[in-house]
Formats: C-alpha cells, structure tokens, sequence
DNA sequence: AAATTACGTCAATAGTACTGACATAATTCC
DNA sequence: GGAATTATGTCAGTACTATTGACGTAATTT
C-alpha cells in the first residue's frame, strides 16, 4: 500500500492554527464552484462553455470593446479567444465593427441573440446572489463589495466599476 | 465586416438596471481569478496544476479522507481524479493507507513534503485575504463568511466547516 | 518608406474534465 | 456458501480551455 521510501503519513488536520486562513480559502472554493455551477446547464444547450460566457458577459458588460481590451480583461491568449469569438459571431451572439477611428481595431457588439443568452446565463447567478443576502442590509452588501474587490488585484482594479448603474434614482442597492 | 443576416449591434451596456446584479457577479469573477492565480505560479514549479491543489489541500484538511469522499468533495469524476492523485502519491507528496474497518478504502493522508506544500500553496492566499480584510473587524468578517457560505448549494454545505480551529483561546477572528 | 500595431490564423501541445467499459478485491446480502 | 454490491483502479476515446511560436495582412504611426 505504502511504497519503501515514502513518507509517514501525517493524522491531524491542517487548520487556521497554522496561521492560514483556511477557513475563508475553502469557502471561497466552494461558493465560485456552485455559483459556476448554475449557468452550465443552460451552457450545454448551446455547445458552449464558460469561455463563451466570460466573453458574452463582457462584451455585453462594455459594448464596443475591442479585441485587445477584451483579452485585457479575460487574461488569456488572442489564440485563446479566437475559437470562442468565431463561434459566437458565426452564431449571431457576437458582432464585429470596424473601429471608427482605427479601422484595423474590430469593436465587439452583443446582438439582441446575445444580450438575451447574456441575461439568462446571469439570471440564477444573480438569484443565488440575492438568496445569499436576503437578511442583509446595505451595510453588509457593503462589507461584501469592498471585500470581493480588495481580493483583486491592485493594478487591474480599473478594470472593475466602469459600468456603474444608470439608475435613475431607485435605491436599489438596499434590500 | 458584418454578414449579411447578422443581428444589429447593441451599443448600450448591460447593468443592474436589468434586474440582475452584475457588480457582484463581475467581483466575484475578477477576486476569483486572481486568488487562485496565487498558487500557479508555485505549482508550475512542479509540474502541477490546480487539480493537484485542490487534491492537495482536502487530503490536508481531512486527512484520512477516502477516494470516494474526496471524489464527492470536488465533484469530479474517477477518471479525472486519477491522474492527478497518482501524480500526488509518485512524488511522495500523498500516502495510501488501507482503511481499518473496509480493507478496500484507500485512507488518504499527507506526507510531510505535503503538508509543506499544501501550507507553501495556502500562504499568499492567506496574505491576500488578510490584506483584503485589514480594517475589518469581526463583524465583517461574520458577514463575508455568512455570505460565502450561503452561496454554496444548502445541500452541500455539510462539506464545509467540517474542521474548525482548534484554537486553545486565542481570539483569532480578531483583527 | 519603414516600423509598429491590431487582428486573424495555423500548428503543436498541455491540463482538466467527461463517458463508457472492464477488472479486482472486499464486503454485504440472502 | 454463493451472489450481489461496493471501493478502487485502469484503459480508451473525446471535449474544452488554455498555452507557445510562427506567420500574414491591413492600417496607422514614425
């Protein structure tokens, strides 16, 4: 069972005593594999998969983006995303644009198709989200706000809250 | 540049404004990216992926786990665990002990090269959350925990929480 | 005119996952 | 005791997402 030259096994649990936060380590895995979870189902339907709806979210989230943007904020290869944009263009989700100013740049376009499968794919995450703070209050959706964007990294925290709401004036923020 | 039956554009972005809370999704996309981006750069060192992290760091907390279980706790398949797990067990890093009571159990336990590890891999997630949390009290840190926690599937979350600190006194929810 | 930039594409490879099938040993059920 | 079930391991084939490296084209900048 155990090989010669192996190491004993050890019996007790690494816990937060070793002055890892483990506790938080393992609710973080948990809570992004669930809330993952939810828009693959509706992402099989289509042959797509969670790189089809990273660049569906963004492209939606920040219409007209470029190319180069987009890899930008997705941190992966142009090799990468190419597979994935093709076929989301091929399936009329996506459109390209020639870039106004520079005509070499392509901006990218959800279309009605693609802000629709946009929607769905958010609606459960955005479901288990409001379950999770049903009894909380602004000050709570606060703490967990600065805390989810303090665990980003500094320098690309600009790529976060360029889309503010355009409410009008509902204070929806509030539960 | 646009194909013929391509759908139009949409030039405005998608918010919250649609009834979905896309702050929360887009934070919890960027902190989850970059938390694990951690480890990567340690585990390429040797050879490994985040599967074997994972393997790693459950074998860790619940020493003595069976395959079964963890199988269970990471919701993968047989097939895939495999690979990695004998991976784990080649380089000493994991030790297979034939269970006490069911003699086909594989109990699973660290070495101590991986315990090592598993705490090497933990440690600048650790820093990053106690950097995130730096002027936070025990209250916040209730909310984000309560709130984490919430996210997982009800059903799963007897897998969480199964190891507590077993701190003598020390207030180390603190800070 | 030359260099750079934005984008697209081809080829090869890796890591992680899947389904399905089959084998072995140990336990449980009848 | 024999049959069924369980825990684990393994083989084969496939899919998705990602990588590096190289090359091409069109447009812009120097």
């Amino acid at each position: 069972m155990t090989s010669p030259a192996a190491g004993k096994p050890i019996r007790t649990a690494i816990t937060d005593d070793d002055g890892i936060d483990f506790a938080i380590i393992e609710l973080f895995f948990f809570a992004y594999r669930d809330f993952t979870s939810d828009p693959d189902q509706i992402l099989a339907d289509y042959g797509f998969g969670r790189a089809h709806h990273r660049v569906l979210h963004f492209v939606n989230r920040r219409p007209g983006l470029t190319v180069a943007e987009l890899l930008d904020v997705l941190k992966i290869t142009k090799q990468s995303l190419a597979r994935v944009l093709k076929q989301l263009i091929d399936t009329d989700h996506i459109v390209q644009v020639q870039g106004p100013r520079d005509r070499r740049q392509r901006e990218l376009y959800p279309t009605a198709k693609g802000r629709a499968l946009a929607l769905a794919l958010a609606r459960p995450q955005s479901r288990r989200i409001r379950a999770a703070l049903e009894d909380s209050g602004a000050t709570e959706r606060a703490t967990i706000e600065r805390f989810l964007e303090a665990m980003v990294n500094p320098e690309l925290r600009a790529q976060i809250d360029i889309v503010p709401a355009q409410t009008s004036g509902k204070n929806h923020g509030d539960h």
